[in-house]
DNA sequence: ACATGTTTTGACTGATTGGTCAAAAAGGGC
DNA sequence: GCCCTTTTTGACCAATCAGTCAAAACATGT
């Protein structure tokens, strides 16, 4: 045996979904992530096959560790309204807590959207696809369990609460406060009431 | 008088703001402007400062002419409700009508943030909040005349109104088709009842 | 026809972009 | 100690970036 990578390859994708977070695609350059990961050139070439590979990864990884897992833990709460709300909540803590202001990856790269290759938009669309699909079962689950109201249209609520969340996360990122994002995280509780 | 310009300056600006639109700040080159426009490199910037200056004028044009038009158009409508309705079902409207799925220019500049000098941000944030105030005020009018329930709070729900257009804005870039943009302007009239 | 002052033009700059590559460095197996 | 394979490294590439500038083109006033 030769020799081993002397970076783990996770290391450098989460350092360099950081930058692409707080940046944007375009605005990144490979070497504002050699500088930020401390990893040369050559080397990040070596392990990757460049920028769109480096980003769809940062990209995925983000999808995985913030998405899906936020998703499995509202999963767990057992009265749906409160999955939902507690969805929205987080929203607000996460933006307001964020010096940066970053709001969320994927509504980010939503927008970049002509600067992506197939593969990226399909993680873009499909994350939105399963929250949008996700709050639809809570509704469901919801008036099963009396909840909330039968008035309320499962699928198209679903799609609005969507919209409202990504509003939430673009509106999060300028220079709207802690208390105006908790108001509109407040009004999506009554598209379920 | 020696001699004067051969192209309007409305028009170059025009024409920038569709590129900037399509393309996004960062992504956008000179060289693309001035394909664009057919002026030469050295005419535009004799007649502009730089690309800063040119996006700065291309969104104000934006600004002017499709946000506030726009809310001075809604203003005339008598019902209230039909107002804040007639903007989201507008909305629907250019988004689902337009093949390139551009969005909103305001919308779009609000995530490429960190690309941009105080002055751009300023009139990104100031569009969103004219356009919170004015929803605001709708729905004060709403419920003096009696078309929006009182029950209904003015202030956070412009927020949420502002939010759910903006993510209305944002998904209407991606494979969300018309009717399903229209299920989502639907759920935002449910806030204002 | 000529002088005047502006606009137009395209070649040019230096910096930066994403990406490549050959040589050096590094460790395990023998 | 030597070989084999992989990683590391930094110099290098062509392309592109935003921006500059001097000279040519131009319409007007005289």
């Amino acid at each position: 045996m030769p020799w081993e990578k002397t970076f783990e390859e996770a290391d450098v994708i989460e350092q360099a979904m950081q930058v692409f977070w707080k940046k944007g695609y375009a605005a990144t350059s490979i070497s504002d992530i050699t500088e930020a990961t401390g990893i040369k050139r050559g080397s990040l070439y070596n392990a990757f096959e460049g920028k769109d590979d480096l980003f769809l990864r940062a990209l995925l990884k983000y999808d995985n560790e913030r998405r899906r897992a936020a998703m499995l833990e509202m999963e767990k709460i057992p009265d749906a309204r409160e999955a939902i709300a507690g969805w929205f909540d987080r929203c607000v803590q996460s933006s307001s807590g964020d010096a940066d202001k970053k709001g969320c990856l994927l509504v980010n790269s939503s927008l970049d959207y002509a600067s992506y290759d197939d593969e990226v938009k399909k993680v873009v669309a499909d994350g939105f696809k399963e929250v949008a699909t996700f709050f639809e079962k809570l509704i469901k689950r919801g008036q099963q369990e009396g909840d909330i109201p039968e008035s309320v249209d499962p699928r198209s609520t679903a799609k609005a609460l969507m919209a409202l969340l990504v509003g939430l996360r673009v509106m999060g990122r300028g220079t709207l406060g802690k208390a105006a994002l908790q108001q509109i995280a407040d009004q999506a509780k009554r598209l379920i009431s």
